[in-house]
DNA sequence: TCCTAAAAGATAGTATTACTATCATAAATA
DNA sequence: TATTTATGATAGTAATACTATCTTTTAGGA
């Protein structure tokens, strides 16, 4: 039997849910694949529709503009990781077990899941490191905020906030620091491709040195307290 | 006397140098104005062209697009902000006493600095939280990373990293740990403003939490190894 | 002081982007 | 089979991101 999983989406970030239509989930994963290969700023509407074989006012019926689209296929990657760390996690006792298997999955590319099937993962993961911070900041950052559509990385946030005092109860900035892990995550390993030089992992530009950088930063700073 | 503080520009960042003529001045500050007001994408030459009285044609003559703008106005920032760290610094032989004064500085409102008549420090430090990451996170990175467009950052991230190892010979990751520290200073504070449940600063909202943060990060890694 | 070159102003024009609107047709569903 | 609902086809608009050209100022040098 094949499963297929579920990622329940804020409603107000589509106009017309993309899951429910076979239009719908082309203008998902062909828009996941236009970014993550031309970069947010060269994506339009225009271009994703000639390649799905729609027209502009197509897409347009799904999403009101392409930051409804980042933000979404952003919120998506946000739930289904959260999942996925629960499932990878699961029946791990030590808190600091699993707290090293969070950063793993958060610094490590991404396999593709076949339980998901019209989203590719590691594309997602791609244009999270390259174009994940694109969708806060903006001057819209509050009203989006209203609308929750920053909810699942929030509440992977707090999940890795309270493995971090599973971990450590007194320390005193779990939230700060499970965001510092998750950018740094992926801020590293923008700059180890792009900008060696600003990270000490140009030689090997191997993802498991980011790994061993965040397990060190981490536990340093959790254990003492 | 009054001293006047020059800060030595990449010349392919601008067709004409903007430092030399009022306009160029005028077009430099007031795009950081506009910038910090509206945001980066809302941002357009035509209307930095109505502000200052000048036409679009006359911003073009200056800066090749909107986004060479943010380049120039962004690695003056960086250039300033090492200067800046040194001056501050200077004379402070101990490097843990260093460290902490450099994460301050990073941390922590920029008051305007007179030295620099036509540009507002502070203003540009709100650039630079909400609009920095924007300089790299593109698919012209490589482009222009050859260009020598992010050499202030990383000369920065450089400072920072012979700080580090000063404090610490031995340890593993100086120039991750700086940009860590860059980066998070940065995005720390936009998160307590904006997003302010992804840290442990919603309460308060103030920056020298942050910095509290950071130096607990910092010297909990740096000190064990 | 006059001359000249460089800078700025004025104006026009183009391709692309980011939409909105309308009407016809096809597909799904009741 | 009737009727929503989704899609296709086409058109149109305002704004953006430029490029080009020509004229007028302005500043500096001989």
């Amino acid at each position: 039997m094949k499963l297929q999983l579920q990622i329940k989406m804020n409603e107000n970030l589509f106009l017309r849910n993309p899951e429910l239509t076979e239009l719908g989930r082309n203008i998902v994963k062909h828009g996941i694949q236009l970014i993550s290969q031309n970069g947010f700023e060269a994506f339009t509407f225009k271009k994703l529709a000639e390649v799905i074989g729609t027209t502009e006012a197509g897409v347009y019926r799904y999403f009101e503009n392409k930051h409804l689209l980042l933000l979404y296929i952003i919120a998506w990657y946000w739930g289904w990781l959260e999942y996925h760390i629960g499932f990878q996690t699961n029946n791990v006792t030590d808190p600091v077990v699993k707290l090293k298997k969070v950063i793993k999955l958060l610094a490590t590319a991404v396999v593709d899941d076949s339980t998901t099937n019209y989203i590719d993962e590691s594309l997602l993961h791609q244009i999270i490191i390259s174009e994940g911070s694109k969708a806060y900041l903006t001057k819209q950052v509050g009203e989006d905020n209203k609308h929750q559509f920053f909810k699942p990385y929030k509440d992977l946030c707090a999940v890795i906030g309270d493995v971090i005092l599973a971990c450590s109860p007194k320390y005193k900035y779990p939230r700060s620091l499970a965001t510092t892990i998750i950018e740094m995550a992926h801020f590293q390993n923008f700059f180890m491709n792009n900008l060696p030089s600003l990270t000490d992992f140009g030689k090997n530009k191997a993802e498991s040195d980011i790994v061993l950088f965040l397990n060190d930063l981490v536990f340093s700073s959790i254990k003492k307290g």
